[in-house]
DNA sequence: TATTGTTATACTCTATAACTATA
DNA sequence: TATAGTTATAGAGTATAACAATA
């Protein structure tokens, strides 16, 4: 009795699927947003701030899963946008947090906007109670993977 | 009557689920692959050869969606490790065709094999019918979005 | 002259390490 | 002395452009 070897090789596996997925959409997602001059990067700061208040920089790090170098950068050209303030902790001049202002808000609803348009693309030819099943799984997934769940 | 205004915001949509998971299973992957001196793009290059006959390393490259002289190096590693082995096609000796030796089958195999580990562990939590359902519904998704299916 | 593979070069992204100011 | 933020530097990854062999 033969096995069927291989019947879905690597390109079947989820691993492989959410990875050239996940690569296809980053960058489509980059293109659309690039008229907003932001990147990606960018934007999941923009989201972080937008759900939580972070005491620093190097909380939000942390919490990106980035150097804290790089939460300088991506702040400069969101200041630079006028989509974030710094303000000093006057209880401890070192630190500094980050905040939204009211054009980082609306960066943040016109790059979820794009996300949205690109879902739809997506999944046109789903019918509505695939969709939800996609979201629940997929959520469920990111939970399991020790990612924000929303 | 208020509406509910970002009841799920960005990190509610595909493109951020996708895009986050997509690139924590790569990462994870890659520390799987590491001990076979490999990393993702290399069993892309695999995969392909696993695959199809490919002509030549240009036509690789448009297949894989990466520069041909991305190929060469990635083609000379494997190369290094026994993977694959250039062959002159006698009627055009411009040409060279990339194909599997015996090891590179093997390495492919390997690298399936800790990618269906990694699969195993992610949907741990889920029925098999749940399983089955995220694997057909990332599929069609791939189609949709002009990636090879399998 | 056009094309394949290769090599040389440059650019992007991000991390590590050195530095400044506050504590 | 230790910590937050910044700046300087370095490395990985990949693309573009120049080049050599073959057509």
């Amino acid at each position: 009795m033969n096995e069927v070897k291989g019947s879905a090789g690597l390109p079947g596996t989820l691993v492989f699927r959410l990875g050239t997925l996940g690569a296809t959409m980053s960058d489509r997602f980059a293109e659309r947003i690039e008229r907003h001059r932001l990147k990606p990067k960018h934007v999941g700061l923009l989201t972080a701030l937008g759900q939580g208040s972070f005491a620093s920089q190097q909380d939000l790090a942390g919490q990106l899963g980035v150097a804290p170098s790089l939460v300088v950068s991506l702040a400069d050209h969101l200041e630079t946008l006028g989509a974030v303030r710094r303000v000093r902790d006057p209880r401890d001049r070192r630190r500094q947090a980050l905040t939204l202002t009211d054009r980082g808000h609306e960066l943040l609803a016109a790059c979820t906007a794009e996300a949205r348009a690109l879902d739809a693309e997506l999944t046109a030819h789903l019918g509505e109670s695939e969709r939800q099943a996609l979201h629940t799984a997929l959520g469920s997934l990111a939970a399991r993977a020790g990612l924000p769940t929303d």
